[in-house]
RNA sequence: GGCGGUGUAGCUCAGCUGGUUAGAGCACACGGUUCAUACCCGUGGCGUCACUGGUUCGAAUCCAGUCACCGCUACCA
């Protein structure tokens, strides 16, 4: 019984920059919204993919002897390989160079062409005469009387005509719409720094946007005006709605089913294009706008955005030789909060893991699987009758957790959801120190007590790794497949699963090797770009 | 310049609709335990809550100002 739909995405990444730290960062987080919801019930959409027109792109394949197809082409493994390796489930991965996608571009700018947002007007450019030469508004400084100056010359600079004709979309008119919109979806932008500085953008006022470019042919054409072709932004963003579905005859209802959508994720450079030009665009198609955008902040290291010129940029592939994927994914998950910007490094990481993972979590696991092999032959203990309706702070804790844990996730909040399974673990490891099933295990007399405190730990453990499994999945299905459970992927009622005392007596408890051997940060050979 | 944010233990951060001796994790020190991956449990020290002034019976928490750092101030993505 599906509670409905959830559906999120990532961007659609640029395809002239490779899956980096940023991306990844981005996209485990989608993942792991998608990897909880779908087994809290609902029917999950997670659409990422590749944006792939522009001048940029076509300028790159020129200088590597290529088409712009076929560099395009070329850097799709590249994506398809970063998120296979993270464990990546996204249900669509458009590129925007499909005809799928540019139908659906085609389709919706003809709607708001037939609906009059559109209209055709030559492209104003600031002019510095002296310098002869045209700058973007942002490059340009201010003098004393509030007038633009050029940057290079200090000159007044002069809005002029480029020539190109282009064309452009009321934005101006949904300044007032956009507003009251933000004022009656307090949650459209989280985190509320990045609200506050779209709040005071758009109260500035708001310019028409061109929407097209005809200097150039790499992009999707205008239906109405053959001879442009889409601005990337107004073909980047409909990925999203390409993703579940829009204007694809083969996929009849699902778009309706799955939009609006619960969240975009993005990164917090690129929030304005998604809280003001897209709500814009779904308001003229008259389309409801998406739920939630999430701005989340930046990766530093040692204070500074990573990036190769510094020298401090750490790659993906080698952070996951190291600590393993679930690791990776657990690390930058719960100990950076998402929406701020967050320190990393390498020392951090190996802290982490050895103290929640190898020692907490891992740990748990091993001397209690080992106890239950030497005490109960490899077997889960049945709980005898007499204790039935004893004391048990484990399931106390687990009763909770769920709630907890849910209102994290809805949020977004995986530092929360991360702490309150860490919870569960240290009640675990504390109750082993309380009971001493090592001493009971000496008095013939407690064998009823003992059978029931490992039982407890067991069942503890299986909840521990069924609120895991969105972080680290391979590691859940692991301690699953330890305790001659089925598969976690599937369940679609966590709360149900994690009902205390599913576990059947007489399952076979495996050992096995330590789930996170511990790792001397001293010991950790990586090359740093 | 305008708007917004941040500045709290060695580190990363929480607290900030004002109220008992300022918190967590990690790191550090000491003690206990032994089932376990030198693990787990317990105890402890550590802070002029950026600075100055104000409001108040009382401020990390509100107000004003100062300093430092950061973000935004539209068509490369």
């Amino acid at each position: 019984m599906s509670k409905g739909t959830y559906s999120f995405t990532t961007p659609i990444y640029y395809v002239n920059a490779a899956p980096h730290l940023g991306t990844a960062y981005t996209t485990v987080a989608a993942d792991t919204v998608a990897r909880y919801q779908r087994m809290n019930g609902y029917d999950v959409a997670f659409v990422t993919g590749m944006d792939e027109h522009g001048q940029k792109v076509a300028d790159t394949a020129a200088g590597k002897g290529m088409s712009p197809q076929e560099w395009c082409d070329s850097m799709e493994p590249a994506f398809r390989d970063a998120w296979d390796m993270l464990n990546i489930t996204y249900t669509d991965f458009v590129r925007t160079t499909e005809p799928r996608h540019a139908r659906s571009v085609q389709k919706f700018w003809q709607d708001l062409y037939d609906k009059g947002y559109l209209y055709k007007s030559s492209y104003e450019g600031w002019y510095c005469v002296h310098e002869e030469t045209y700058y973007a508004e942002s490059d340009l400084e201010k003098n004393e009387d509030d007038q633009f100056v050029c940057p290079d010359c200090k000159r007044p600079v002069q809005l002029m005509a480029s020539g190109e004709e282009n064309w452009f979309f009321k934005l101006s008119e949904f300044q007032q719409p956009l507003l009251d919109f933000y004022a009656a979806n307090p949650d459209f932008i989280r985190p509320e720094t990045r609200r506050n500085e779209i709040v005071t953008f758009v109260e500035g006022g708001l310019k028409d946007l061109s929407i097209s470019r005809s200097t150039f042919d790499w992009g999707v054409p205008l239906p109405f005006d053959e001879g442009h072709v889409c601005y990337v932004w107004a073909d980047a963003l409909l990925a999203y709605i390409t993703g579940v579905g829009y204007a694809d005859p083969e996929r009849e209802g699902e778009f309706e089913r799955r939009w609006p959508m619960q969240y975009h994720f993005v990164g917090k450079d690129i929030t304005r294009f998604h809280c003001v030009i897209w709500p814009a665009m779904l308001m003229a198609a008259g389309l409801p706008v998406t739920g939630t955008v999430f701005g989340h902040g930046f990766l530093l290291t040692k204070g500074e955005k990573m990036s190769k010129s510094k020298g401090n940029a750490l790659k993906p592939a080698d952070l996951c030789a190291v600590f393993g994927v679930d690791a990776y994914r657990y690390y930058f998950m719960s100990d950076v909060q998402f929406g701020h910007d967050g320190s990393i490094s390498l020392e951090r990481m190996v802290q982490v893991y050895n103290n929640e993972l190898a020692n907490t979590w891992g740990n748990l696991c091993s001397r209690v699987f080992n106890m239950t092999k030497k005490y109960f032959g490899g077997q889960v203990p049945e709980v005898p009758a007499e204790f039935a309706g004893a004391e048990n702070p484990l399931a106390e804790v687990a009763a909770g957790l769920y709630a907890k844990y849910d209102e994290c996730m809805a949020k977004v909040d995986f530092t929360g959801a991360t702490a309150a399974v860490q919870e569960l673990a240290g009640a675990a490891n504390l109750y082993v120190e309380q009971q001493a099933p090592f001493r009971l295990a000496k008095d013939p007399e407690k064998a009823g007590e003992l059978a029931f405190v490992m039982y407890n730990l067991l069942e503890a453990i299986r909840i521990i790794a069924l609120y895991m499994a969105p972080f680290m999945p391979n590691t859940s299905a692991e301690v699953f497949s330890r305790l001659s459970l089925g598969e976690i992927v599937g369940l679609t009622d966590i709360e149900a699963a994690t009902a205390w005392g599913q576990l059947p007596a007489g399952n076979a408890v495996e050992t096995g090797d330590p789930l996170f051997p511990r790792l001397d940060v001293d010991a950790i050979d990586m090359d740093v770009e």
